[in-house]
DNA sequence: CATGAATGAGCCTTCATTCAT
DNA sequence: GATGAATGAAGGCTCATTCAT
C-alpha cells in the first residue's frame, strides 16, 4: 500500500529532522535516523537515495512553505494597507517558524556548506527572496512608504534581523509569542532601535 | 627557536583559516591544511592537539578581537555623545570584519553545530555579548536614548541584522565600504526601514 | 496451472540470460532480472532458490545442449567417414552457439570464478568433454586419422580455438556464417595455419 | 624512504594477485589483500586509489610484458627464418605465462566484465594484438608462408588456442614444459590436428 | 500465486591521529 | 623538530533474501 510507504517516509523525515537538529548534518548518521524509527539501515535507502537526499527534502519543503508565506503587496485600491499586508506576511513567516523550530535551526544554522548542490539551491532561494524583497522595497520607496537610500544594506539587515529573531525565538532566548515577535519586527522596521534622534 | 615555532604556528593557522573558509570545518582535512604550508601531516600535531584545536584557536582569537572592538558607553560629562560612541563601536566591528572576511564566514556560517565543546564556547561568547548589549540598551532606555519596550527581541534583531550585513558584505552581496556599512546600520537603528508611519 | 508456472519460469530464465550477458553474473541483480519481466522481487524466489540457481539452470541447460551436439564417431562400416562425422559434430556445435550468442558469452566469459559450486560443475563438464574428446582422438590416432603425439596440448589448443572462434563469432569480430565457421575449423584441424613446411 | 614504499607496494601487488587468482576480482575483498600482508586496511589506500586500481595495475603490467614478448617478423635477408622468429615469439609468450601462472588465470579468466574502463583497455589491447597478428599473417600469406583464405577465423582460432593451452598449462591440465608447449603450438600451426587428408 | 517492504550482513572508503625513524 | 607510513574506527551504501499481507 502506498499509504504504508507514505507513513514510513514521513517517519523517516521526522526522525531525520530531529537528528539533524541535534547533531547537525555531518555528525548525523543514517544509523541515528533509522534507530529512531526502529527500522533497519537498508530501509532508509528504500525511501531516500542517500543521506543528502533526506536533508534536501527537509530543507526544500521548508523553503517551499516559506515561499508560500510571502505574497506580493497588493496595491489595488481597497486592498489592506501595505503596512498591514507586510505585517500579515511577517505573521505567516513567524507562525511557520514557531510551528517548526527544528527546521528553523536546521535551515538557518546547518544548511549552508553541507553540499555544493544544496548550497546552490539555497543560494538561488535566498537570491530570489532577496530579489523579491528588493522589488517590494523599491515599490515602497516609490510610494514613500520605505525610506529612501541604498536598498542592499537594508535588505541584509532586515533579513539577517529576521533570522536572528527567529533563531532566538525557537531556541528560547526570546519569548516565542507570535504577536509579540511580529510587533517587535514591525517596530524595528518602523522606528529602529534608538529613540527619535533629535533634529 | 621559539620564533620559528611561532611562525610555523601562524602559517598553519592561516592555512587552516583558508581551508575552513573554502570547505567548512567538517569537510576540511588536516591534509588540506598541511598541504598548503607544505609540511608533513605529523607536523600539524606538534602545534595543535587536534583538528578542533586550530578551529578553536581561530574562532577564539577572532572573538577576542571582536570583544576588543566593543567598549562600554562612557557617560561621564565631556565624553562624546552615546550615539557617537555607538557609532565608533560599530565602526571598529565593521572594520574588523571587512579586514578578515574569511573569519567572518567561518565564525558566522560554519561555527555552530560543529562540535559540542566549541558550541558551548560560542554560546558563552554570544551570551556575554548579548548580555553586555542588553545592559547597554538598558542604560540607553533609562537615558531615553533607546526606545522603550522589551529588549530581547530588539537584541536578537539587531545582532542578527549585524550578522546578516557583515556576511553579505564579505561575500560581496553588498558593497563593503566601511563608512557606508556603518551609516546603514546607524540609519536602521535610528529610523528602521519604513518611513515615518503617518499619524 | 503448471503451464503458467512453466511460462513464468521461462520468462525469468530469458530475462536472466539477457541480464547476465549485459552485466555479468556478479553485477547483475535480482532486481534487474525481475524488472525485465515486470514481476515483483519475491516472485523470483518462487521459481528459483537463489540467484545462483538461475545461473546454474542456464549454464547447465546450455551444457546439456552442447553435450547433445557431440556424438561418438561411428566406426561401423557403411557409416559416413570419420571426417564427415567430425564435421557434423562441429556444425551442430557451431549452430547451437550461433543460435544463442548470449549463452556463449555467458558460458565462455563469465562462468568461471563466479561461485565455487558452479566452478566445480563447470570443471566436471569440461573434464568430461575433454575426456570424451581425448578418447575420440585416441581412436583417431589408432586409425591413423589423427596425427600422433601427446594429445593433451592438442586438446587444449583445439578446445581453446573453438572457444575463441565462437566468442569472436557471437561478438561480431568474425563473420558468423555457419558454413564458413565450420570450414575454418576443419581447415585448421587439417592443415593448421602455416603452409606446408618445405622438406 | 621511497624504497620502503616500493617494497610495500610490491607486497600489496603480490598479495592482490594471489587473492584475485583464488577468489576472482569481485569476491576478493580489500581485507583479503591487506590480511595477507598483515597491514591495516587503510594502508591499502595509501598505495592504490581503490580495489580496481590494483587489478588494473596487475593486468596492465602483464599486458605490457606480453606486448614485449611479441616482435615483428624481420624479413631482411640474413635474418632467421620467419618460422624461427615465430617460434621465438611463441617461446617468449609461453615463458612469460609459465613464469606467472596466477596472472594467466587472472588475465584470461576473470579480467573481462570486471569494469567498463578496464574492459575498454583490454579490448584495445586485444584489438591491437589481433591487428598486429593480422598484418603478420597477411605478410605471411604474401610470402606463401601462411595458407591463404580469410584471416579472421584463423586469428580467432589461433589466439583462442593459445589461450586454451596456456590456461591448461598453468592449471596443470597439461604439462607445462616450455619446449613441449612451444612445439605443440608449432605443430598445430603447421599441420593442424588431423593427419594429412588424402588428396 | 504474487507482492514489495523490510532486513542486515558485508564491503569499500575516508581521515584523524600516532609513532618509529 | 620534522616526517610520512601506518593505523583502525566509523560510516555510507548495496543487494540477496525473507515474510506478512
Amino acid at each position: 500500500m502506498s499509504d504504508r510507504r507514505a507513513r514510513r517516509k514521513q517517519q523517516l523525515l521526522e526522525a531525520a529532522k530531529a537528528v539533524f537538529e541535534e547533531k547537525g548534518y555531518v555528525a548525523a548518521t543514517v544509523d541515528d535516523i533509522v534507530g529512531r524509527v526502529d527500522v533497519a539501515r537498508g530501509t532508509f535507502y528504500l525511501y531516500f537515495d542517500d543521506k543528502l537526499a533526506v536533508f534536501e527534502a527537509l530543507v526544500e519543503s521548508f523553503m517551499a512553505a516559506l515561499g508560500q508565506c510571502i505574497v506580493s503587496i497588493d496595491l489595488t485600491p481597497g486592498a489592506p494597507s501595505p503596512r498591514d499586508q507586510l505585517r500579515a506576511n511577517l505573521r505567516r513567516v513567524v507562525e511557520l517558524a514557531v510551528g517548526d523550530p527544528a527546521m528553523v535551526k536546521i535551515a538557518l544554522s546547518t544548511a549552508m556548506g553541507v553540499d555544493a548542490g544544496l548550497d546552490e539551491k539555497l543560494s538561488v532561494f535566498y537570491g530570489l527572496l532577496r530579489q523579491f524583497m528588493d522589488e517590494t522595497l523599491e515599490t515602497g520607496q516609490r510610494l514613500g512608504i520605505v525610506r529612501s537610500g541604498p536598498r542592499g544594506p537594508m535588505l541584509s539587515i532586515a533579513l539577517g534581523g529576521m533570522e536572528g529573531l527567529l533563531l532566538d525565538a525557537v531556541s528560547g532566548a526570546v519569548d516565542s509569542d507570535v504577536d509579540e515577535l511580529v510587533e517587535s519586527v514591525m517596530r524595528f522596521l518602523e522606528s529602529g532601535l534608538l529613540d527619535r534622534p533629535r533634529a
